[in-house]
DNA sequence: CTTTACACTTGCAAATCGCAAGTAAATATA
DNA sequence: TATATTTACTTGCGATTTGCAAGTGTAAAG
């Protein structure tokens, strides 16, 4: 029902079948760095994505195992999202988005984190990775 | 006339209104890793773009000083696209790309790149780089 | 028993995409 | 020199996707 088709056999365009839009990034980034879970919290970020996007965007990403949607513990009508470990192998992929974007853009980044990817990227992507396993 | 709009102080916002789309990031792969440099040779891969959306791709490159448009050395009627130092940086992305579609997608990578890219990223990225520099 | 919180769904206009065809300038061929 | 071809687009149009506003449904709170 949502599975995005597969324009050719190479890795990126396959990446970018399922990754290659304006939002799908944007609510794994509020997932890694800022520790979102539900879709009411997904929809407060500054970008202002719209309810049916969202929805749908959820629904695809749960479909290609990047995330698992489950009952919230404390209440019933709630839904918690988290990255699964395919979802977690796109952490590079989002810090190398911060980084050009950091560098070729203006941006109100924290200098702190800046930093931390620019002199350990590696170490900075396992770190935001457990991080989120233990979210 | 063709400038993305920022959709918010992010960086990887930033960089999703420049890149974040299915094509511009085919055509760059097609720059860095198949040599290509010309409208006619964009259209020929694999996943068959449409014209106009190419047309399109290649004039937002082209104003965000990611990419130059020259005429041909050998034909007037033909156009020659190289990569800025700007756009060579977002080689990061694209190789973050591969490695995510390839570990968790059925595709045809060659195998000898694939290990290059896992065992020694920085050092491909700067090799790609490099090629293209000189492309 | 009514209101609020939360997670969506629906309807619709606007923007974008995909496909086929057409245009225009430079070059090659007869 | 006339015609055909190459190369790089542009145009038109139906189909899909997006963005916005409003509505629906269920669980918890007051």
């Amino acid at each position: 029902m949502k599975e995005p088709k597969q324009r050719s056999a190479c890795p990126i365009s396959t990446s970018l079948d399922v990754l290659g839009d304006k939002w799908t990034l944007l609510i794994l980034r509020d997932m890694v760095f800022a520790g979102k879970s539900t879709y009411g919290q997904f929809l407060q970020s500054a970008e202002k994505i719209a309810t049916n996007v969202l929805a749908d965007r959820l629904a695809v990403l749960e479909s290609q195992g990047i995330l698992t949607k489950e009952v919230a513990a404390d209440k019933k009508s709630k839904f918690t999202y988290r990255l699964t470990e395919k979802g977690l192998d796109i952490v590079p992929i989002i810090v190398s988005h911060i980084l050009w974007g950091a560098r070729h853009y203006t941006t109100d980044i924290d200098p702190g984190l800046l930093d931390e990817l620019r002199t350990g990227k590696d170490a900075a992507v396992e770190k935001y990775q457990q991080l989120a396993r233990n979210a």
